[in-house]
DNA sequence: AAAAATACCGAAACCGGTTTCGAAATGATT
DNA sequence: AATCATTTCGAAACCGGTTTCGGTATTTTT
């Protein structure tokens, strides 16, 4: 082992401070010869490839970021870009999911950039800005509508992303989502199970697909058990408390009430069982409620909440696959994943109160 | 106005394509000279200026942002690590708080890096990184423990951060916090004021600062309106549902049970609600519960949970605030900032319902 | 009108890496 | 031993900006 000559000034303490500069200096090479060794080059001997490893660990040489990024041409960064949030969000989707994908990113050696939006310009401008000023190489999106401008946008600039939730584009962009159209077909199956002959549905706003495609599976299992279409049982909502209190309040003031309630999602479920309690109702006999998410806070409510759950962990790291998959061939065809929500059970629904009628094999 | 010669070939379509090096070309001037005149250097002439600003928003050039900060030598980026959060987080704390912090940060020009904790390896692990990589100017720390090695780690690099909440080296670095003592003193008091003579408390773990000094501010109240001290009722707590649920147990199957349960967040008091039904109690009846975050979906469970809120949003400034003045001058003197929470009464707390004894003026 | 001051811009170094190209040193071949 | 192939490394260009310095061209001063 040839030791290097110590230097007297062994002041080495704070980190990050030795540039490959400096590195190559003490061991007497080029700038190109040390980079070369430290990242695996062929032409490097067996030896000074070892000094200079040895020498790199010992000094603790960690490359400057940002060189190495403008040498190389990318940014090794992903952006996620929050949407305006209610002022007082009820779910902890964002955050699971942050968490989720920042992990994933970071086993492909990549950084996540969040940003959060202004409400005062237009939705894209933030993606625009990222773009332009090349902070990063892809998006993660959520929460998409089914015209989504941000959408349009990154296509028509050619630059890579995955949605999490479908659009109206989406044979034309890598997608995760959820399959809310059978998560609401089987919550819907069950209840018809249970007995229910009404059966209530508030929904999302028109403009998120997803809340659509939830209404979508609970039609088409009525159609499918040949209920009657009766459409004062589907409620407009909008993924809130409060739309889910509205919702409820024109659904139990019907003549004929329904027995059990499909919430597009928990927030709105909470909503509907808060004015269910306070119309004198009691669930889950009358009505029973379903909601869709899965918060962890519905197991603690009275009754706790049933609800349609799924893995937020294997969403954000389904997409990051997806994703990296395009950054590194930008050209392979268009490919999507569907998961699959489970009806979590937990005590917010059950049989109707009072079973009206016992004809149930309608169409059988 | 003095017309630029339009080139036949106008396929500008692209954004990000355009290099200052080229808009240099189409002027017939140098980089340099572009750079300052974009940048507001005094040595360019009004007309100059005037072209190259004109050129370079007709072209849409945007500064490659690492190149800009490899030259200038700095991040313009801050860093925020999630710790390691439980698999089913209740309350929207950190979704709320990086949205705040990243809307401020973007105000100073300054982005926001979120890393997750890997649990496998030491807490302060991706702080080294993040540091020698020179991937950040500074970071956001949030839910701090009294003895915090990333305080540690950091405060011996002498690298910026500004956390929010106290720790036991908090006269070394910038911090903000609520104060939960003063909270947990008002709490406590609203709690005397309406009857109750007997109060337990769930508090969270002892790594926690803050929920230290949350138990200290129940003891504080409890001192000054001569209250006894009855070990039993403090209960050693989690900050989750399911300790929540435990402590409620052993409060409530005392020989004398506490009359209202002081919580110190949201997710134990859900916790000691449920635990309380299913004994067969009633709230707000007996117990009284009180919790602290301001989770949203409090206002939807019956009874609707009282609670400490206060301000994320404001949390988040603040902290970007101080960070901001620390990045500009390091040796500025430490400071910090207490904001207090604001008791919202929602309906899980009342009078005992028998007002065992009256003599409540005990040692005015 | 000559000298001095000022305005304005070009040239070049620099930030800290990566990568290409070619030359020197070494080893293999005949 | 001369020739050719390999191994190994240095030199230099490059990524896309910023900033310092110095030199004309233009004004202002005397």
């Amino acid at each position: 082992m040839n030791d290097v000559k110590a230097r007297p000034e062994m002041e080495w303490v704070k980190s990050g401070e030795v540039r490959i500069s400096d590195l190559a200096a003490e061991l007497g090479l080029t700038k190109g010869t040390v980079s070369r060794a430290l990242n695996g080059y062929e032409d490097i001997s067996k030896k000074t490839r070892k000094r200079v490893m040895e020498a790199a660990t010992k000094r603790g040489y960690v490359p400057t970021t940002h060189a190495r990024r403008l040498a190389m041409g990318l940014t090794e960064t992903i952006g996620l870009v929050l949407p305006p949030m209610p002022s007082q969000p009820v779910n902890t989707f964002v955050s699971e999911f942050i968490n989720s994908v920042s992990a994933a990113l970071h086993l492909h050696g990549y950084d996540l950039l969040v940003h959060s939006a202004n409400s005062e310009e237009s939705e894209v401008e933030p993606y625009r800005r990222l773009v332009q000023s090349r902070k990063v190489d892809g998006f993660i999106i959520f929460r998409t509508n089914e015209k989504d401008p941000r959408v349009n946008y990154l296509l028509n600039e050619g630059f890579p992303f995955v949605t999490h939730g479908r659009t109206a584009r989406m044979a034309e962009h890598d997608w995760f989502d959820i399959d809310g159209e059978k998560a609401f077909r089987d919550a819907t199956s069950h209840l018809i199970k249970l007995g229910h002959q009404r059966i209530g549905f508030v929904g999302g706003g028109r403009e998120f697909f997803s809340a659509q495609l939830r209404l979508k599976g609970f039609r088409t299992m009525l159609e499918e058990s040949c209920f009657e279409k009766v459409p004062s049982l589907e409620q407009p909502g909008n993924l809130t408390g409060q739309g889910g209190e509205i919702a409820a309040q024109n659904l139990l003031k019907l003549t004929r009430p329904p027995t059990a309630i499909l919430c597009a999602n928990d927030a709105t479920a909470l909503g509907v069982m808060k004015a269910a309690r306070e119309l004198g109702f009691t669930i889950p006999e009358d009505p029973s409620v379903i909601g869709y998410d899965g918060i962890a806070l519905g197991a603690y409510i009275d009754p706790p909440l049933t609800t349609l759950t799924f893995s937020i962990e294997e969403s954000g790291k389904e997409m990051v696959n997806l994703l990296m998959r395009r950054l590194k061939n930008p050209d392979l065809p268009v490919i999507s994943k569907l998961a699959s929500a489970i009806l979590k059970l937990r005590g917010s629904e059950g049989p109707p109160s009072s079973i009206q009628n016992k004809n149930m094999e309608n169409c059988l």
